[in-house]
DNA sequence: CGCGGTAGTTATTGATTACTAACTTAGTGG
DNA sequence: CCACTAAGTTAGTAATCAATAACTACCGCG
């Protein structure tokens, strides 16, 4: 296997370790299990831990612009976030997505890596500027949208059932991504 | 001073430091030094590490609730969901609360540990009745209510400033508590 | 004085961790 | 067949961490 298809599937591996364990609770061995090969190997492919992890990060954000993408096409208007949410609930059947966009949240906010920290922010902020500008939506709007996103990802996280009463009121869509989340192999 | 003192001071440590990097990143000496003790005697005042996390966590769900309850106190229907929000604003202006809120999260998603978990997942589903109960509030203000306070988390997570776009269409309050966050002594 | 309990310490240990150095294996082109 | 390169290994290291053991200093009480 070339070195840039181990470098792919040491990316999936790590997408799903730290987003299960977080940064410093994931070994760089548990990577280099999941991925069959040896833990020392990982640092021919990357520079260090921390390049590991955002190369983790930076595919999470991928991911989910791909998605929010693909959702506003053809469309505008509110219709975009309506499609936006239903995209989004999708694509967090996928767990690990999920789970690592949460530790990034939490590595931001440690500031431990300011220049990680950085990365993340302008990231997240550019999901927003892209959803905001294929919608046109107003502040409120956006609020509404992806407060229901962050309330999604936090029911999630909790591993509340789909028929739990935290649920109601959310899209049919995100309930189902609850109860019947996709486990990727990795 | 008193075994229960020292307690206490340990538990408000804990909070800070487990909420600046989470559970694995924060070392057992990093909270004796904040309290001011040696590493060793932590573990005279409490059984373990996961015991301390325990603890962090009940005091950060303690202080959220009581934040409610008081929000909630002589009001009904939808003024409580406003009153709500606006308690919550003025609670997260302690950072330290807010970053624990999101440790919790990805320690519940983990699962590494199912005790912790099913105690987080409880004690947030409580804050979610609490309110339910005393505003009488349908699924979908719930939604609306939690869904703003998680976006609310997000964004200061990301230490995004408070006159930043993303802002845009929040409550006043809260922008304050991006704004001018109460550093505490810990 | 002396005795016990309580609040604390220093020293240590075994396990884990990120990371390095040096070696091996296998294909490929001349 | 041989040199070269690219992919991967084993072996090891220095540091860190949670937890234990054993000791000390002080306080009130008889």
């Amino acid at each position: 296997m070339s070195a840039q298809e181990r470098r792919e599937s040491v990316i999936r591996a790590a997408v799903v370790e730290f987003g299960r364990t977080g940064y410093h609770g994931t070994s760089t061995e548990a990577i280099a299990r999941r991925v069959g090969v040896s833990q020392p190997y990982l640092f021919r492919l990357f520079p260090g831990k921390q390049a590991l992890f955002r190369a983790a990060a930076e595919r999470c954000f991928e991911r989910i612009e791909a998605a929010f993408e693909r959702a506003a096409e053809g469309l505008e208007g509110e219709a975009v976030l309506d499609a936006t949410g239903k995209v989004y609930a999708e694509l967090i059947r996928d767990r690990d997505v999920l789970l690592l966009q949460m530790q990034l949240y939490v590595v931001a906010a440690s500031g431990e890596d300011p220049e990680l920290t950085a990365f993340i922010q302008q990231r997240w902020v550019a999901l927003w500027d892209l959803v905001r500008a294929r919608a046109g939506a107003t502040g409120a709007q956006m609020a509404h949208c992806f407060g229901h996103g962050m309330l999604i990802n936090t029911l999630v996280s909790l591993g509340l059932p789909a028929d739990h009463r935290c649920w109601d009121g959310q899209l049919d869509e995100c309930k189902v991504a609850a109860a019947e989340p996709v486990v990727r192999a990795g």
